[in-house]
DNA sequence: GTTTGATAGTTAGATAATCTAATTAAAAGG
DNA sequence: CCTTTTAATTAGATTATCTAACTATCAAAC
């Protein structure tokens, strides 16, 4: 009797449970001080979250880079005059030096950034793009933006402007609270 | 002369530059076909994505116990009766069976699941949560929960109401386009 | 009923992103 | 000069992934 189905799904899949249960779950374990549709609420935020990041990587694989890499090329593109170190790159990462120096070395294998030694002060190193590394990114850029605003399309004028008020927001509380900043 | 300076600040460090440089860059780099209203949010909602993402690890990092790893005991829990096997497991979570694998081989060592042969198809394993790992998940959760709800506590009660619309209209159409399903 | 193909799980081996702790070199400050 | 601090790197580890290959078992076809 079960074999029709068969032909459909596989029995042994878990199902799709959506929200639901996650918000009974929430009902019986959270702690009396969390508001409970706040919980909810964040946990959307978290899965929204996660899925916006996988967007991202997937977009971006074609180009053999990942997003915290192109992170860093978009840090030196930004601040163009100012010579950069691996100190303070890491820094306004939020990255410890270490993961920056392995950042840098596979950035430079590939010719797309150069160190240059200071000659003020010879423990430092000044790290900049490469010709090749601008035109990089600028090969980059247009599907990067696409596909940031490509999460988006669904949203209506209105909507988009609501919105654009809450992250905003929401973004200036969590790097307070990170004590991170942009 | 700079000396009084250099006491506050680090002359190397790269300054914050917030958004707008951002915009400008989105300006000069973005396709033609693309929103930069829309790119420019895009942004600022991946910034917040991962901003998201660090809040949970750091609040999960004491009880030793990562976001993906806590989502496959989520996944237990709920399907409590069913019995989930390693394969669908993978599918739910979106990874290869291989690296099903390895969590399991992590959470098995720690002894919070346990691996049972199934009796009727010798191949497959039917995975379950220990009363060890009951009793962790019950632990955890009062932390996640609030960790979850932590972001949004600079909302007001009207805008959680719109955020919360917002929110699950992205998650459906960010999930449509993935693919993936919770 | 034996072969052949699909399925379930694992293993092997790789890459990426991160960390901490130790090391090296140079500068700065008494 | 000696000591401390700073900058960068190295060494070595963990976590989360992946692909490809392998083993065992089941199922279906002939």
């Amino acid at each position: 009797m079960t074999k029709l189905k068969k032909t459909y799904t596989n029995e042994d899949d878990l199902p799709v449970l959506g929200v639901e249960p996650y918000i009974e779950l929430i009902q019986t374990s959270s702690s009396s001080d969390t508001n409970q549709e706040d919980a909810k609420l964040g946990l959307m935020l978290l899965w929204l979250s996660d899925h916006v990041l996988d967007v991202i990587d997937n977009e971006l694989a074609p180009f053999g880079i990942t997003e915290s890499k192109l992170d860093l090329l978009l840090l030196l593109t930004l601040h163009g005059e100012r010579r950069a170190t691996p100190s303070a790159l890491a820094k306004r990462l939020g990255i410890t030096r270490a993961s920056a120096t392995s950042m840098l070395d596979w950035l430079e294998k590939r010719n797309l950034v150069v160190r240059n030694h200071s000659k003020e002060d010879r423990r430092k190193i000044y790290v900049s793009l490469t010709d090749e590394g601008r035109t990089f990114i600028a090969e980059v850029l247009p599907t990067y933006w696409s596909s940031c605003a490509s999460n988006l399309i669904d949203l209506e004028p209105d909507e988009r402007k609501v919105f654009e008020k809450l992250v905003s927001k929401l973004l200036t509380s969590i790097q307070r609270k990170l004590k991170v900043e942009r």
